[in-house]
DNA sequence: CATGCATATGCATCTATGCGCATATGCATC
DNA sequence: GATGCATATGCGCATAGATGCATATGCATG
């Protein structure tokens, strides 16, 4: 893995908040589209791009493709993500996208209902 | 700043290089044309690129102009330069250029001909 | 095997970036 | 003010990335 590809990744808007999402676990497309409210085409081409680059990682389960960050994570990437944090006073939306992934996972563990299993099955650790 | 305006400058190799060498002190162009072997157009607009987004800026010195990072520097970028030598390993080149950086300065204070004064002058710190 | 849902892909188009070449600008020196 | 050096800019072209629309694929269920 270049370290200039993972910059690239990073430099997008759209792929900044899809890797954010992922390093606190995996997700579906559809909860992509949810949490950054956009169409289901522009996900998948950022997903494509960032699998060719080698930055992540899908897997079938059932209907649903569940993304993750592709392991090893690079050491960069991991930083990067980490800082973002960090900086979440200058961009509100990066904790905010955070939330609504815990309120999508909350509400699949309650309803039990379309592609939770795939998630939540794939979902390790304390936030599963 | 936006976040991703600084990514937008570490995605391309040949800008890393420069904001790699800058992070070490500020440098004038034919020095950079120098270590990263290469003509100086491409070296130029590279700068150009990164000044438009408030990532480094110049100042003239007689005829030369010294590049150096810009006040404030984004913690991002900083982190990510740091990031950078300990990375080393997977890319010799980032310090590589450093000691070529240092060989050129040693070279500056001791003939202090050409565009000697503009850097050294303007350089602060321990490897003035 | 027809239907429906989730996701991926192909194609055309538009914008952003990169590169090479030529040329312009700023400064110094004579 | 002509010349020379260091640097910047403009233009045309090539490639990469983003977007919209249409459509294809994979899987499940009846």
């Amino acid at each position: 893995m270049e370290i200039v590809s993972v910059y690239k990744c990073l430099c997008d808007r759209q792929r900044l908040r899809i890797l954010n999402l992922l390093s606190d676990g995996p997700l579906c497309v559809c909860h992509l589209m949810e949490i950054l409210d956009t169409d289901q085409v522009k996900i998948s081409k950022q997903l494509r791009y960032m699998r060719a680059l080698g930055m992540v990682e899908g897997e079938r389960r059932a209907q649903w493709m569940v993304y993750r960050l592709a392991e090893p994570d690079h050491p960069l990437l991991v930083e990067n993500l980490k800082c973002l944090q960090d900086l979440g006073s200058e961009d509100l939306c990066f904790s905010e996208d955070l939330e609504k992934r815990s309120r999508i996972l909350d509400r699949l563990r309650g309803d039990g209902a379309a592609c939770a299993p795939a998630i939540v099955q794939t979902t390790g650790g304390p936030d599963a």
